[in-house]
DNA sequence: AGCATTAAGGACTGATTGGTCCAGAATTCA
DNA sequence: TGAATTCTGGACCAATCAGTCCTTAATGCT
């Protein structure tokens, strides 16, 4: 009935995702976009409404993404000590920056930035913090170690993890030395024995 | 000679905190800034230089304002166990959000903004940071029980909490339920036991 | 083949950005 | 009191911002 689209919506918004990433929000501009995305204003407008619109569908394709991959780690019956998997968690944190991703975690700098004025960038964020907080409980449940904590203090334990989790990728983002992340990773690592 | 100023630079560069810290660095615009200081452009630009320079002079005085604070805290003597300083500040960061202070903590957004671009922010972001590392260290040695522990997993341990409290002040200000919060600092307290 | 429909490209807009500049006000010293 | 000096206020600037709109291109259906 009509000319179709010449590219691939989702792909354009993975694209879209690398943009935000490295700049932030505010820190993107629309020409970054327009240029990391591969389209003009016309293009991107017509398809994703405005910048705000694009963000909140690179946010839900980041934790469709990123944190789907976080909780298939955690949720891997492969791995039989959940302790383990978190520990896979944070190591694989750490060695993103250290082979020199400074990137950090994109719903940390999306919650540090624009989160605390937009009520629709903060629920698209604690969404998403959740998500990885629960699959870090399911994680725990399958550690011999901690299944049989009392509930509530388990569950105290996994929100103390996704806090964890933040500081670390912020801390990345920071430029702070990978040191002090790998210490922490460690010290992660020892609390779970 | 003169004219004299007719304004605190001190207590501006004050103000300007205020603005920062909820604003974020890109977040906040010149004419926010100068509303919020009580000045004009020619006073603004004439004692400051321009908006980067502000914004260095601002977290030095955060540095000086609530990390030293946290640091009396952590190196206070006349609370003698130094896990209970540091269950101290972790409590009173709930608290502070329990109370309704969504902002966070300046550092820790700077960290997430803009220090990813430009070094001096990045510099002056990790000196406040690992300050506070070292004063939870020092806690930590006039803790009996971690004073015992083998140096090097004391350090690591120190270093998992700075990444805990910044986690924590990151997601007071994605707006994340207060009670994670809470249960997050109870199981950081768990863990010093 | 031609019509209807939608996408693409990009010129354009008004608002806002950080930053400059200068005229006039205020002060000190002589 | 007058000269020298510095600060204040705000008009102004170019650049950039997100967003609009219209022309042209491309496609499917009849």
């Amino acid at each position: 009935m009509a000319r179709p689209r010449s590219f691939e919506p989702e792909a354009a918004v993975e694209k879209a995702m690398q943009v935000f990433w490295t700049h932030g929000y505010e820190g993107a501009s629309l020409p970054d976009l327009l240029d990391g995305m591969g389209l003009t204003r016309g293009s991107l407008y017509k398809a994703f409404t405005d910048k705000k619109t694009l963000f909140l569908r690179v946010l839900n394709f980041y934790e469709d993404r990123a944190v789907q991959a976080g909780v298939a780690l955690l949720t891997d019956p492969a791995i039989p000590d959940g302790a383990d998997r978190i520990r896979m968690l944070f190591t694989n944190a750490y060695r993103a920056v250290a082979q020199g991703d400074q990137r950090g975690c994109l719903l940390c700098s999306a919650a540090a930035g624009p989160s605390m004025y937009d009520d629709d960038i903060a629920a698209a964020v604690a969404h998403g913090l959740t998500a990885m907080r629960d699959a870090i409980s399911v994680a725990l449940i399958a550690s011999p170690k901690h299944a049989q904590m009392p509930d509530e203090a388990r569950l105290d334990l996994a929100d103390m993890l996704i806090a964890q989790y933040v500081g670390l990728r912020t801390m990345a983002r920071a430029r702070m030395p990978a040191e002090i992340l790998r210490n922490a990773v460690r010290s992660v690592s020892a609390i779970l024995d």
